[in-house]
DNA sequence: ATCCAATATTAGGACATCCAACTATTTTAT
DNA sequence: ATAAAATAGTTGGATGTCCTAATATTGGAT
């Protein structure tokens, strides 16, 4: 009988964990340890929730977000260093996403015109579309239902861009 | 030149995404996007911070919840069942994880007691050691430093508690 | 001209996750 | 009492991500 659902008292493990950290004097990183360790478990919730809709279409969110980038692009097209650093995620990681959108015809590999070492990614019709339906599945069944209210979401979104800030995101 | 941190403005992707949604004329997602995007920039953030402490310890982010999981039991062993459902992670996930952890002599396997069928895991004496060195590593390395102030990392614990509700987390 | 930095790719490894299939055991229904 | 169903855990295979190191090519600086 670990938790108890029905009980009137519900349980939350981090609630559970921050209590036992101050129990163990380490009230110094009790906050901290409650933070990191719910961003976690809302980021698995989420991605879970995102990679659900995306599966049917056959991308992941990794090359969603890839996508993305160059369907917002003037030009439809961004060199491979671009995307990691915007994405920022490693050059070997946009060189798989890119391998795979590409056998998919989503993109398409150019040579950079004018930096001969450089290579240019650019999304096709086909990856367009897919790009479209994708957004419209992903805004319907979990962008428009985050399990949070107004409130709750402008202050999450404004707390995480001070901390992103931080961090030297942007 | 993608971006300029030095520049008076100072550019954040997420709330260019957000503007690129609202002017695709997708407002019913907009603040859902962001809300779910900026997470798993953030989770991203913290889990490199995480990693990089625990990585000259051996150990992952999977393993140390493991094993604080089975520090704070009663009797420092959990059936893999229950550390499954805690840990919101697969059974597999779970078998895996202990594996390693049992190579390294941080747990043991032992027969559940009544039920046959059922392996209880236990943390051992070096199990614990590296636990709690893990957790001071961990406490003045990130918890005690999240970026935040004390103001919105409660905040911040009190949204994604509601969120995680939400999604029958606990 | 030469050295150093940057761009991308490849290969290989570590890790987490998921799925389907499987064994063994226990519980439930008839 | 026996058959059927549920549960606990493991295994093998596939997918996907990230990281390190090595390589080839090119660009920029001196």
């Amino acid at each position: 009988m670990p938790d108890d659902q029905q009980s009137g008292l519900p349980y939350d493990p981090i609630e559970e964990a921050r209590r036992q950290w101050e129990a163990h004097g380490w009230e110094e990183g009790a906050q901290g340890m409650a933070a990191v360790t719910s961003l976690m478990r809302a980021q698995q919730i989420y991605m879970a929730r995102v990679e659900a809709v995306l599966r049917p279409l056959g991308i992941t969110f990794a090359r969603y977000e890839t996508m993305m980038l160059l369907y917002f692009s003037r030009r439809g097209a961004l060199p491979m260093g671009v995307i990691g650093s915007r994405l920022q995620v490693h050059q070997t990681s946009v060189t798989n996403a890119v391998d795979r959108l590409e056998a998919a015809e989503l993109v398409k590999r150019t040579p950079h015109p004018s930096d001969r070492r450089a290579t240019i990614v650019e999304i096709t019709e086909a990856g367009r579309a897919l790009a479209l339906k994708a957004t419209e599945a992903l805004n319907s069944e979990v962008f428009a239902r985050p399990g949070l209210g107004q409130g709750d979401m402008s202050e999450l979104v404004g707390i995480l861009a001070r901390l992103r800030k931080q961090a030297g995101d942007f």
